[in-house]
This record gives C-alpha cells, structure tokens and sequence, in this order.
RNA sequence: GGGGCUGUGGGCUAGCCUGGUAGGCUGCCGGCCUUGGGCGCCGGCGGUCGCCGGUUCGAAUCCGGCCAGCCCCA
C-alpha cells in the first residue's frame, strides 16, 4: 500500500461502478452499499427501507409538510381500504385505475359480504366524507393532506422506489367554491413543490400534460418531471383540477352566500415521496456514494479524528471541541470516535452522502487548523480553528447552490428543438430530452412512442413557449410547443 | 404482457457441462498493532446451495413447476 498524502495523491478507490456508463446498476448497487434499500423482502414490487433511507425519507416528508400546513393544509388520515361500491361512482376513475388496484375478497376464512380495494389513491375514500363535512361556503375551502402508502398492481418491470407496487407518498384533497378557487390552488401547489424540489437541489420540468393523459377523472394535470442523468425524466410530482367530477359523482354540495345549492370544484396533489428519494440519489450521486446538501443527510458534518500513537489526547479534545461548536452553532455534528481507521471511515461517510467532513490530526492539533473535506466536489481545503463555524454556514449554501447548477447545467444540455421527424428520431436516438411543435394529437403520440420510445410528457408552463410552425411529427398545424422524453 | 439471464454463509463468487467431502475473497466476532483513504498479523463464527416436486443408492449439480431479482422488447 503506497503512502499517501493527505491533500492529493493518487486517487482513492471509487466503490461504485461508473454512473454515466451503467446508471441503472450504479442505482441497484449504491442502494445497497449505502443500506438505503432492501429488495430481498420477496414479494415483487414491494420493498424494505432501511434506516438510512427512511431518514432521509422523513426529513422530505416533513419539508413538504411545512409548507403545505404554511397554506393552510391540515393533516388527515383515511383508511387504507375503500369499499369497493365508493370506488365504483366515478365511472373515468374506474377505469383508469381498475386493473391496477388489488382487491380484498376474503378475511377469517370467509368471502367479504362488502368487498374492499386497497387505495391506489384516496379520492374515493375522502369523497364520502366531504359529502358529510361540506354544508356552506363557510366549510370552504377545505384543504387536507395524508401522508401515506398507496398501492398498485403495476405491470411494467417494477423497480426499487421508481415504481413499487408499494409507495410513499403526499396526497392533498381540496375544495373551493368555485374554479378560480381551485385553479389558484393549483399555482400554490406547484410553487410548494418548486420550493421544496429546489432546496433539494433537483432539476425539472413543469408541464401540462396533454388532455388524453390526464389523471383518471380530471379536467387538467399538470406535473413535475424530474431529470435523470442518463436523460429519462421521472414524475415526482402531480397536481389535478378534478372540476366538479368528484362532487358530482359522491354528490358533495354547499350552500353559497345567495342561497344557491351549488358543488364544490376541487383539486389533488400527488406528492412522490419515494420518487423524490430516487430522484436526489440519482441525480446528486457519484462514484463514492450519495452526495446530499446540508438537512438531508444523517449528519451534517462528521468529525473524524486521526489519532497516532501519543497524539490522542490532544486529537481527541480538539475534536471534541468543535463537536460542541458546531453543535452550538445550530449543526447537525457527529464526532465519530469508533475504533474503525480513518480510511473506512471517510468511505462510509461519503457513501452516506455526508456533506462535510472535519479531519483531525497531529497536524491541525499543533497548526491551529482544521482539514475540511467537502463531498459534492470531493475537495480539502484547511480552515483556521476561528473561522469554522462561519465556512460551515457558507459551505451548507455553497454546496446547495453548486448540485443545483449541476443539476440544472445538465438540463439545459440535454435539451435540444426537434423541426422534422428525422429530428425527432434522432435526438432520442441521442437521449436528449426534446422540445418540439405538436398538433396536440393522441395518435401522434402514441405513433411517436412506438417508433421513438418517447413520450409526450406536454407543455411547460413556468415559462411562455409558442409554436412557430407546424408538428414536427406529423407537419399538421401545432398547437403548442411540447416536451418529449423517455420517462420512467 | 413477450423474450432472455441469474439465484450457493450478511455481500461478491468457485463448484454445475461430466451427480458422491460445498472452496475462496469480503464481512462479522475475539486478540495484538505508532490506524493521515477500506492498515497489518493471529484465531474464530457463519451455508437445509431460492422454494416445491421428480429421476437416482446418492442432487448445489440432471428434469419439471413455482417464486424473486436483473436485462431487452410491446
């Protein structure tokens, strides 16, 4: 084993395959190696999140949650099964989800008189209750969140936290009075998820999606589809103008100022939580394991003292030392004064994703200084003993700031116009995302994902985008300016 | 939904073709060690070979079914 030094060298060994040539056994593996996930539970589609995930699970839910409640949502929760005559009055809802939903038909070794489904989501559980809940305007609006699992028969390849049959999730029901209420609503949603899929560092697009593609029973859709680095996009998140459907349906009304009997419009938002975790693994990830910004990771700063025969007592209480001081400072530290060598350590940290981590020595014992290793870029640098909370402070913005440009640079690279079908063809041959004029076609889409793999996935809306000529697919006259892309 | 590949201690794997004692690396436990990128040395623990059935005196190995995971294609 060739010595060393500690700011430089040779490189170290990289624990992970190579993420841009082989993302998909990358994500298998780095699941694994940083116990994030297991898939050995044996039922197909169903996972066990392990500590490690479920952390950082809990810490999207709760920035979510914040957020949401900051507008007025409250907190619910409804059963998991639904019976199945409530699941059967919207006649669209049906039948986008009846052949994914799992049924429960028997219990104590009996046939169900009532049979149930489980909640492939809750629309049809909480209609029923707002039948009940909602008499007057002065009941309105009704904004309500549940932070649950909802399950799907799914029969494409599943694939550990991108499509489980088993899932986490946020979902909101709300009801306005009217549609300028829920369409306002709509707005709030996706400036909920822009905030918080910003501070995680993700890059995305928002879209419309197209009206055949719509949420099961809704009047519009739109979503959040993240990028991933091999150029697939993922929906992480959804929000739908559901109209008077729902209330239509499970006969919800309310009284309105003039007297009149009148049904609420109302609006759900689809949070993917466990989408979201891919999503931030994926996308921050490198050859050493997760990379997470500050809050997310278990620790904010690990402090790894390297102690040498005679050097302990000094390495240790300096150690200490800035343990308290961070602590103190409002950090989330972790002295971690195991047995393990340093060298083991610094790979599990960074496979962890921990963004900043404190090397303690001899040397930064007798020169006043500290060595701090950031995991984003995966540099040192040293810092003087009196200047590490405040570099700390700067490097929980600075990291942030340098996974979201990362992120965001390989979007705008990706992106390329598409004129004619040959453009299209072969810039998904490419793998980049596609922004294009279409006719607005179900035919058209469906013609271009059977001989391109790619999908419609509709039209930004957090930025204006005209045509300017006519379907790149098909040369009909456009409608408006789309985004395809091989999603998952 | 269709096709392919794979399943052996916690992880990676050898053995399978040609049936007869499950071998290695890693990990884990204990001890020693002047531990700056998975440090070194010594000792130990851990496997009904995915499940069910069949063939056979005998199955990790051959045959069938099922389950799970991965890859490709609707």
């Amino acid at each position: 084993m060739p010595a060393r030094s500690s700011d430089g060298g040779s490189a170290p060994e990289a624990p992970l395959p190579d993420k841009a040539e082989d993302l998909g056994r990358w994500y298998d593996e780095v699941l694994e190696r940083a116990e994030l996930i297991d898939v050995r539970y044996g039922v197909k589609g169903f996972v066990v999140y392990r500590p490690n995930a479920m952390r950082i699970v809990k810490r999207v839910y709760s920035m979510f949650e914040r957020e949401l409640e900051a507008r007025g949502h409250s907190p619910m929760l409804l059963p998991l099964v639904i019976p199945m005559a409530n699941f059967r009055r919207e006649t669209e809802h049906v039948k986008g989800f009846e052949d994914q939903v799992f049924y429960i038909t028997e219990a104590g070794g009996k046939p169900l008189n009532e049979k149930l489904i489980v909640r492939p989501t809750s629309e049809t559980a909480i209609y029923p209750m707002m039948a009940l809940w909602i008499h007057s305007y002065k009941d309105l609006p009704l904004k309500l969140y549940q932070s649950v699992a909802v399950y799907r028969y799914e029969t494409k390849a599943t694939r550990p936290l991108l499509r489980g049959r088993e899932f986490l999730w946020i979902e909101t029901h709300d009801a306005f009075e009217d549609e300028r209420g829920a369409l306002a609503q709509i707005k709030e949603d996706l400036e909920v998820a822009r905030r918080v899929y910003e501070s995680l560092g993700l890059a995305f697009l928002v879209v419309e999606r197209e009206p055949y593609d719509k949420f099961p029973g809704a009047e519009s859709s739109y979503a959040y589809d993240a990028l991933l680095p091999n150029g697939t996009v993922l929906q992480i998140a959804t929000t739908h103008y559901l109209g008077e459907h729902f209330t239509r349906a499970f006969e919800v009304t309310f009284v309105d100022r003039e007297g009149n009997r009148r049904r609420p419009h109302t609006t759900c938002f689809g949070i993917g939580i466990s989408r979201t975790l891919a999503a931030l693994i994926m996308t921050h990830g490198d050859r050493y394991g997760l990379v997470l910004p500050f809050g997310l990771s278990v620790h904010d700063v690990v402090i790894v003292p390297i102690v040498q025969g005679g050097s302990a007592e000094g390495v240790l209480s300096k150690a200490r030392r800035l343990e308290e001081e961070l602590g103190a400072a409002g950090f989330n530290v972790h002295l971690d004064d195991s047995e393990d060598t340093p060298g083991d350590k610094f790979y599990r940290w960074e496979m962890l994703g921990v963004p900043v981590r404190l090397e303690v020595g001899r040397r930064e014992v007798e020169g006043g200084y500290v060595t701090l290793f950031r995991r984003d870029t995966r540099e040192r640098e040293r810092v003087a003993d009196a200047d590490l909370a405040r570099r700390v402070g700067e490097l929980a913005r600075e990291i942030l700031d340098n996974l979201r440009r990362r992120a965001w640079d390989r979007l705008a690279e990706s992106v390329a116009d598409a004129r004619t079908r040959e453009d299209v063809v072969r810039l998904a041959r490419e793998g980049r995302i596609i922004r294009a004029n279409f006719c607005g076609e179900e035919e058209c889409a469906r013609a271009i994902k059977e001989e391109t793999g790619y999908e419609v996935r509709g039209r930004r809306i957090d930025v204006d985008e005209r045509p300017t000529g006519n379907c790149a697919w098909c040369g009909r006259p456009a409608k408006r300016v789309v985004y395809m892309a091989k999603a998952y």
